[in-house]
DNA sequence: AAAAAATTGTAACAGATTGTACCAGCAAGC
DNA sequence: GCTTGCTGGTACAATCTGTTACAATTTTTT
């Protein structure tokens, strides 16, 4: 690792801001904190932010919508801290996409072992390209046509997409073997926020996979991670 | 376990400690006892103490400015005990970073679960699981497609596996011949802690067994180890 | 050895999550 | 206007998961 990843610490209890610090710098990280949401979009803006610890309970914006910010924004990777309560921990952090969560009350060690973690992951990524872009995608028996916006089958016939079919394959494409949460497919797709009872995104996938699934009843491109969101999986080639 | 763990037990009321104290010396721990912080600090700078489980409402320093002490110097696991319906307690020692807390009244069991699982969350955190990794893995007459999530037969037929299946069984081929605990099981493949009397691993592994298992009552490939866990038994083969 | 306690296997159940058919609203094109 | 294709909401069935309960098994105690 070139320098000592810098963390950002958001929580809006001092005590624990104080003890992650110092417990943290001991361990050669350099690290800020700060308070609440809006002070968290400052620094990440200032400061080049490695990764973020971030409370989700906090007072004014919300962690998880900051969470959601940074998912949407860029890939800047994000630990949770989750009180200790039951469901919402675990399906909330993982449908945000967070890349780790930990429940309060922590060992402070684990934290530093999960950060570690997340760190070798985040910089080992294997490298993704943009498919909104022109040329083309091939992926399983398909060709996607960037340009064109429609699928190519082996015998070259053209299958047409819709503009939403189309946005959702490009994402799953430029993230292969990432799991996707449906609140970021929505994002990333539509820019907006999910209702709550939103299925559009199960719809949206269900009728992609109508058009480029053998057997929709048992997917072999789009699976399905449950109570976290969808994964493209399989070999995605630039041609 | 190398040698037993060193408890000490922070309280002050004589009857809490003589009872932990009785109850945990039963169950191979070496206990010490403080009826106060002061002692507590003392006992702590003398003694190899492993864990310690502290009342916070005290007469003299509160347990809280202890458990923070603790906290701040080093990352001795602390369990908190609180009275029942002190909330404001409760939060607020989750905040400072206790590793549990328990209310009283509390059942004697219930602590000695506690504290085996804070022992063991300490010592030992075997590697997180890579979510998608790549290749396939052969074992007994299955393989299992990392990136297609799926398990192969001898006849290349797929079975489907449910996504909480796959992560059990991706989890066991990563470590075979490793007893892995229901702690950590349930950590590895939900990130989430133990519930009190928490079966969700037993049913997980039951249902895995199942499906991959010639006679699930005889199971060749995960074997039960009585009192400690589960472990992975058989060639495991990357491919 | 018998009894009690702890641990495990798993069926049954309930709640959560997902797949998808169907429908209505809507925008684009006629 | 009318038609057509797309999209999101709704509803219901199917699937997945955790909890509970109880029987079976293993260990410990009497």
């Amino acid at each position: 690792m070139e320098s000592s990843p810098h963390i950002l610490v958001v929580d809006d209890h001092r005590d624990i801001r104080d003890l992650l610090a110092r417990y943290l710098a001991k361990h050669e990280f350099r690290v800020s904190t700060a308070e609440d949401a809006a002070a968290a979009r400052r620094v990440i803006k200032d400061a080049a932010i490695d990764l973020v610890v971030l409370d989700i309970m906090m007072p004014g914006e919300d962690g998880l919508a900051l969470c959601r910010h940074l998912r949407a924004t860029g890939d800047l990777p994000v630990i949770l801290l989750t009180a200790m309560g039951e469901e919402t921990d675990r399906v909330v952090g993982l449908e945000i996409g967070a890349d780790d969560y930990i429940t309060k009350p922590f060992n402070p060690r684990e934290l530093l072992a999960r950060i570690k973690a997340v760190l070798r992951r985040a910089h080992s990524m294997p490298p993704r390209f943009e498919a909104v872009g022109e040329g083309r995608v091939r992926f399983g028996r398909w060709v996607l046509d960037l340009d064109r916006r429609e699928l190519i089958d082996e015998d070259g016939v053209a299958i047409p997409l819709s503009t939403g079919e189309f946005r959702l394959l490009a994402i799953f494409l430029e993230r292969p073997a990432t799991v996707l949460s449906r609140e970021q497919l929505l994002d990333l797709t539509r820019g907006r926020d999910a209702a709550p009872f939103d299925r559009s995104v199960d719809n949206q996938v269900s009728r992609l996979r109508r058009k480029i699934e053998r057997d929709p009843k048992s997917p072999e491109l789009i699976k399905t991670v449950w109570g976290a969101g969808y994964t493209f999986v399989g070999e995605v080639e630039r041609s």
